[in-house]
DNA sequence: GGATTGTGTATTTTT
DNA sequence: TACACAATCC
């Protein structure tokens, strides 16, 4: 492995084709090595780029050049990215390239794009164009139905697991038929790819597919129609692909397909930001290249315009530990700027608080908080910040939180207007039935879904059946009756009302808001404004099928760019971003590196995790700083950790370690040893013959031992709150368990948990 | 049929 | 811890 030690190290510079007369001023911009992928000439063209080298300004003056020399029109170009985001903003860019917005492309991430084309042409596969995309939830329910249908325990054997298995063979192009003997294992006592073709069987009778289907259900659609497949061959004169190395197979053979035609096709993508091979991505795609498309023009973008020397430096040393990759120089002319920080906290919230103050620092040197960027490797770390900077009325936005579509009330509404929409989609009505409460049960359930199982149809066709004989008793055969003619009645209403005033209705006369307004739980407000707001959200949609489409592709929540907040969000997330004051906390080993990933993976999950720490710090323009803490919570237990293997892969001259008030080692050891099963962990050693003692900032803290509350705050006789059942007085208890005689609710037994002393 | 209590399990990343 | 599901009781 050899790398220059030295940053900023400028390549020869390549020289600038003479050009003759004006030309457009979006080419001025650009450097030789841009100017020569956006200007290449018709046919495959591969652009290797590095962080922060401008691959999507040269896809999209790429894209935007083409319009403009009027070789192609925009119907027939067709752009992919990954995120929402990515495609939103080069829409964006496009259009203030061109100086106007342009009609036409086809232009969405890889899932919106195949669904449109999907529904076009649904019935070849067996599918009716309205066809119901079905959310994790619904495919982890289906899967477990799958698994029970044929006998098997699902405690034994995980729906989850299935499902995981299922998306990867999607991923893979793989129909049932398809997946290889060594793809099956003990599994369901190796019954996998009969439980695969089930659930498949079961998504076209609900008229369903899930996220991997799009694809898939893509590919199967060329295969039986070559016809279609020829249409859209002619029809893309340009393909454009953004983030090439995060393709897994099936969008892989999805692209090489489509791009037979006119093989004019750019792929803009960068190995060592490759961090999705656990969803099924393969860099191998992308090493692949120059053999699918021979004599494809390939062009390296190393000169990077976002980071200082110091920050590229240190992103440059540590992804040099990483084996395999194509091997690129990134270089810039920027000024060296500041030493990449490495802060060692004590624990989580000391982690969380030292972010905190140096933000408002940050803040009050005159900084924007926009440009300031939390990033974390798992959800769970946002907690702790969250919880600091409410305190600190530090506003910030986290994203991919807890989604606004995720949300139980929003499901729930948004089930209805399946049913609406789509009687067959039997894993909606299931989940609204009885919400609100009609009486309809468990044991209705078990007779719907028999019946329905019998006739092969849906569940209210089932639920229509029933009523007409004489196995529900009357008062259930009224409820349902009625419930099925409301879903009729608001079905006909489709064609009359905006997608807006149906939804209001349905959820009206449903019962559904009622069923929040009656709710005295402190949620149910905030749960009636976000149904509000979901009424609001379809102002924006022509039908109520182009909103669900939203809803089921469209899952991130768009919030105000522009108000200055902190931005905190997950690694994989930020790919693609840039803030100028970027924090990486949490650099422990087992959780970044993830243990879990190395567990499954081995050394190339490490690689991998190598990669998202690539990305992590090349996020950065101007300050960086590193934090690990030496004492993580995880559950209820505090464990001692050890600093990232990659802190010390950081090259010394680019990086300093901050040092606060400082305690040292020995009050960590003592206790840390018996904490960790394993005593000291390898990074503990390694960080010791470095030379560098495990300092701690921060004043020191004894964990305190505290028994049980119940054990020393409750006593026979006292008197206690329940949020419930108001006063009372202890009458006895049995472990964590009281019994309490109340003054108004009588007698409970209730959780010790549940009462506070009065 | 419904509410309440008890249990087990999970935390990697997302279209 | 904290949530989802199951078992249990009413």
């Amino acid at each position: 492995m050899n790398r220059p030690e030295r940053l900023p190290s400028q390549p020869a510079a390549a020289a600038t084709p003479a050009v003759a007369g004006a030309e457009p001023a979006y080419l001025a911009k650009l450097n030789p090595e841009q100017r020569a992928a956006v200007l290449a000439p018709d046919g495959p063209v591969l652009v290797l780029a590095g962080a922060g080298t401008g691959k999507t300004r040269v896809l999209t003056t790429r894209l935007g050049h083409m319009l403009m020399t009027g070789r192609v029109r925009p119907y027939q170009i067709l752009a992919v990215t990954f995120t929402n985001k990515a495609a939103r903003e080069m829409v964006e860019r496009v259009g203030s390239l061109l100086g106007q917005s342009v009609e036409g492309l086809w232009l969405g991430t890889f899932h919106a794009l195949a669904a449109r084309l999907l529904r076009r042409h649904a019935e070849v596969i067996g599918l009716k164009s309205n066809f119901t995309i079905l959310d994790t939830d619904d495919q982890l329910r289906l899967t477990k139905q799958v698994i029970e249908a044929a006998d098997l325990d699902a405690k034994r054997w995980a729906p989850r697991v299935l499902l995981g298995m299922i998306q990867s063979f999607k991923d893979r192009g793989l129909v049932p038929d398809k997946v290889p003997d060594s793809a099956i294992t003990d599994f369901a006592l190796g019954r996998t790819r009969e439980l695969y073709a089930a659930y498949q069987a079961r998504l076209v009778t609900l008229n369903a597919c899930d996220f991997g289907d799009l694809l898939l259900h893509n590919l199967s659609l060329f295969q039986a129609a070559p016809d279609i497949l020829a249409d859209y061959q002619k029809r893309f004169h340009a393909i454009l692909v953004d983030e090439y190395q995060d393709t897994n197979v099936a969008q892989y053979l999805w692209l090489r397909l489509l791009a037979q035609g006119h093989r004019n096709i750019t792929c803009v993508g960068d190995d060592d930001q490759s961090i999705y091979s656990w969803r099924g991505a393969e860099v191998g795609n992308i090493l692949r290249f120059e053999q699918d498309f021979p004599g494809a023009v390939v062009v390296r973008l190393e000169r990077n315009y976002r980071s200082t020397g110091h920050i590229l430096g240190a992103a440059s040393g540590l992804i040099a530990h990483n084996r395999a990759r194509l091997g690129k120089t990134l270089w810039t002319e920027d000024e060296l700027g500041a030493r990449v920080q490495i802060a060692s906290l004590w624990d989580d919230q000391e982690e969380a608080r030292f972010v905190g103050e140096e933000i408002e620092a940050y803040q009050r040197d005159g900084g924007h908080l926009n440009g300031v960027a939390v990033l974390v490797r798992a959800g769970f770390q946002t907690r702790a910040f969250e919880e600091r900077f409410i305190s600190l009325g530090l506003p910030y936005r986290v994203i991919g939180g807890p989604r606004f579509y995720e949300r139980a009330e929003i499901k729930d509404a948004i089930a209805y207007l399946r049913v609406v929409a789509q009687p067959a989609d039997d894993l909606a009505l299931e989940r609204i039935i009885n919400l609100p409460k009609r009486g309809l049960g468990d044991a209705t359930m078990q007779l719907l879904w028999r019946t329905a199982r019998a006739a092969e149809s849906s569940l209210i066709v089932a639920a229509r059946a029933l009523c007409a004989t004489d196995e529900l008793r009357p008062k259930v055969r009224t409820t349902l009756l009625r419930l099925c003619d409301d879903f009729e009645r608001w079905r006909m209403a489709i064609a009359e009302l905006t997608p807006r005033a149906l939804a209001e209705t349905v959820l009206e006369e449903s019962g559904y808001v009622r069923m929040w307004q009656d709710d005295r739980t402190p949620e149910a407000p905030g749960r009636l404004e976000n149904l509000k707001e979901l009424v609001q959200a379809l102002d924006d949609f022509e039908t109520l099928a182009a909103f669900l489409e939203h809803v089921s592709l469209v899952m991130d929540n768009t919030q105000d760019p522009a108000a200055e907040m902190v931005t905190i969000m997950t690694l994989h997330s930020a790919k693609g971003l840039e803030f100028q004051r970027v924090f990486l906390p949490g650099w422990e080993e087992g959780l970044f590196p993830n243990q879990r990933a190395m567990d499954e993976g081995g050394a190339k999950a490490l690689e991998e995790e190598r990669r998202l720490a690539y990305v992590g710090i090349t996020r950065a323009r101007r300050l960086l700083t590193i934090c690990y803490a030496a004492n993580r919570r995880i559950y209820n237990q505090w464990a001692a950790s050890v600093p990232a293997r990659f802190i010390e892969e950081l090259p010394a001259e680019h990086t300093e370690f901050l040092q606060r008030q400082t305690i040292a080692e020995p009050a960590m050891s003592g206790w840390f040893d018996d904490l960790r099963p394993g005593g000291r962990g390898p990074g503990f050693e390694r960080m010791r013959a470095a030379g560098k003692p495990p300092v701690i900032a921060g004043e020191a803290r004894v964990l305190t031992t505290e028994l049980p509350k119940s054990q020393h705050r409750l006593a026979l006789g006292q008197r206690v709150f329940h949020e419930k059942f108001g006063y009372g007085a202890v009458q006895r208890i049995e472990g964590n368990k009281l019994e309490i005689a109340f003054e108004k609710a009588g007698t409970k037994k209730v959780i010790d948990s549940f009462v506070t002393p009065a």
